[in-house]
DNA sequence: TCACGATTATACCGTTCAGTATTATTATCT
DNA sequence: AGATAATAATACTGAACGGTATAATCGTGA
């Protein structure tokens, strides 16, 4: 059965979230959360412990949401290599996809948690592990079955393009100029069609 | 005459310039500052309007020790093509040069104000700018001279190469990994010799 | 429907916030 | 050296901060 208290939890997050994404922790007040949620002070710390570990679910639930939409997107694919494509389709929209929430949560709780909460910088680590993950893995799966290059390097190609990704997107993100990314992606594109295809 | 005043500005900005770089406009107190600088609130209002105010002035400082260090590597080159890797070379060393003050400026500042601080975020792009023109700048004289194919849209590659750096910088300061960085100056240095030279 | 526990609202806590008016001190120029 | 202006220290403001104790309300199973 799922509480009263659990749909108040899910809410406040959702909301939430979106807010912390563009302002940053200390930006974000108590008197923000409760005017986005409609509730009040009882109400938010009757579902959460304090503001940091609500700050801490909000993160979580942006990572979900592109994490899995990426992993379910990259499933589709038939072959590593066509994984690999759909990953840079997934990118080429992932602007549209996260302006609706203020931008990319890596980045936007990233920075922002750098030198203020350990805790919150080893999740975003986490995440884009997680993400780095999914395009090592595709790589070593081509190379496996036969249909990428041996001598690519899985880990090496992964952190590169997550590079140029990241970097398209907080430039793209900067200067409200998508063409950085969009670029990004046919250079990381261009790259897998000449290095990788046997 | 350089008067007291205008040391005490100096003096100032350059103390809190690093802390706003680390922790962003909000989580940074006038406590702070006080005590960093070791003034007091008095001293400070009479030497800056207010907060904000500050805050600008602390970036452009931070910018301005970066542009202007970046501006006199390059000058030192004998051509264009020697330019841009001298451009690679400053930032291998970027982060031992940016981390003393907590990383780099564009980034922290960037992203700290994008959705709080229109006036900031205009002149976080106008550095961003600034650098993605020495770039461009360089391979356009290398195409005129005739050392650099006229085939190379400088402005694309310029755009697409500080996008690297950027998320590389990024990755490599929010996980501790200086490879990422180290890696995407090698990429760039390889296609330079790949697509540039005659 | 009733009762009880779960959930939310209210009112308030002490602290810290950015900013300022006034006083004290310090540089500077004659 | 003394007058005067520039600069900094002090003490304070009202507002906003995160957080909490308690009271009211609501959802849920019997």
């Amino acid at each position: 059965m799922i509480t009263k208290a659990e749909r108040t939890t899910q809410f406040i997050t959702e909301t939430i979230a979106p807010i912390f994404n563009r302002k940053g922790y200390e930006a974000t007040s108590l008197n923000d959360i409760t005017a986005a949620t409609g509730l009040t002070k009882g109400a938010v710390y009757g579902n959460f412990k304090n503001k940091e570990n609500l700050y801490l679910q909000c993160f979580d639930h942006l990572a979900k949401t592109i994490t899995s939409r990426l992993q379910y997107r990259v499933s589709l694919a038939a072959s590593p290599m066509e994984g690999l494509f759909h990953f840079t389709t997934f990118y080429k929209e992932y602007l549209d996809f996260t302006s609706p929430f203020g931008g990319c949560p890596i980045i936007n709780y990233g920075s922002d948690s750098k030198h203020l909460n350990p805790e919150m910088n080893l999740r975003v680590l986490e995440v884009a592990d997680q993400i780095e993950k999914i395009l090592t893995d595709l790589i070593e799966q081509g190379k496996a079955q036969g249909t990428i290059r041996k001598n690519i390097n899985g880990p090496v190609y992964a952190k590169r393009f997550f590079s140029l990704i990241q970097g398209a997107v907080f430039m793209s993100q900067v200067s409200d100029d998508a063409s950085y990314l969009s670029d990004a992606m046919n250079v990381i594109i261009d790259t897998m069609n000449q290095r990788f295809k046997i």
